[in-house]
DNA sequence: CTTGGAATGTCAACAAGGCTGACATAATAT
DNA sequence: ATATTATGTCAGCCTTGTTGACATTCCAAG
């Protein structure tokens, strides 16, 4: 298919290891994280907010119901940096906080529909764009690509990827 | 293993597209992106340094005697924003900047020893967890990860990256 | 040679979103 | 009863992005 692909490691695990290979690795995540996250970027503006607000409804919508400190815990920032942007969304009607039943000092936060609807118009922008990235590279490169990202996660944070997995 | 595992695509081109497939990779990004900036964002703090000065020092490395001009426009940000980051690395020692000998009003970004170790310890550190990760995810993971990350880019930055590689 | 515009630097002001520290409140756990 | 946990809040700081304005230097085109 790429009759000039230089390297070609016919199945070693040595090849790959040159500073080049890792350099080339680098830049290709600084720069495709920059397009991750454009879409979005051009989304929140409009509306006002930033990536930290898009990071808190994201987790908010894919785990209703949560608590404050399990989002801490995703997010790895301070309460009071979190607390900043979560007020934001409470004020302005998209995020809902309720007392806890169980244990009445934690909050719960789930989204209302005009939270739910940002989120869904976030996800849409950036899902599209991972879609055409998914289509261009092909099923087998899809695979690959959650394997070594998921190789470069610090291991709390991959198992905080994991749990949302299976949920 | 999983006996209810869903879409377990047999080798076609559609069902990675699922909502969960992209989700997933949504998120694998933004986890593996904190892994990725975590190690060198250690040292930088270690030396008073931010991320922007990692990236300044990182493609001045990759490209000596580049100008300010291509290196806000591989950035993206703006002059003030880069020309701060570059006064405290001119200060400091690290960068030397040479007037453009072709074209005077241009200068041409160089390291200084100083400059090529910093840039050394960083990239040290990034390039242990990408090979680390490399490692364990495997060859076809590699140039899969590859691929889907340039497919991911705007075509701006991917004509930055593709550059870069043939230097 | 003059002038327009490009490349760069710099000053000021502002905002987002990190951070720390300190303190308050409520409720659970011991 | 007391200690701890979960949360919120106030104040202040830092980095790094932004805009706008202005100065300098110099190339290039008239």
């Amino acid at each position: 298919m790429n009759p000039t692909s230089p390297p070609r490691p016919s199945g070693e695990s040595l090849l790959f290891l040159t500073d080049d290979q890792l350099r080339l690795g680098i830049e290709a995540m600084f720069f495709a994280y920059r397009g991750f996250t454009a879409d979005p970027d051009k989304i929140l503006e409009s509306h006002g907010y930033g990536r930290a607000h898009h990071r808190a409804v994201h987790f908010i919508n894919g785990a209703p119901g949560t608590t404050v400190n399990n989002l801490l815990n995703i997010l790895g920032v301070t309460k009071q940096s979190l607390n900043r942007v979560l007020r934001t969304l409470i004020e302005d009607g998209l995020v809902e906080s309720h007392v806890g039943k169980k244990d009445r000092r934690e909050r719960h936060l789930y989204l209302t529909d005009k939270g739910k609807s940002l989120e869904a118009e976030l996800s849409n922008a950036q899902q599209h764009r991972m879609r055409a990235a998914y289509r261009q590279a092909g099923p087998d490169a899809v695979s690959g690509f959650r394997r070594v990202l998921e190789a470069m996660m610090d291991p709390e944070l991959l198992q905080a990827y994991s749990t949302l997995r299976q949920d």
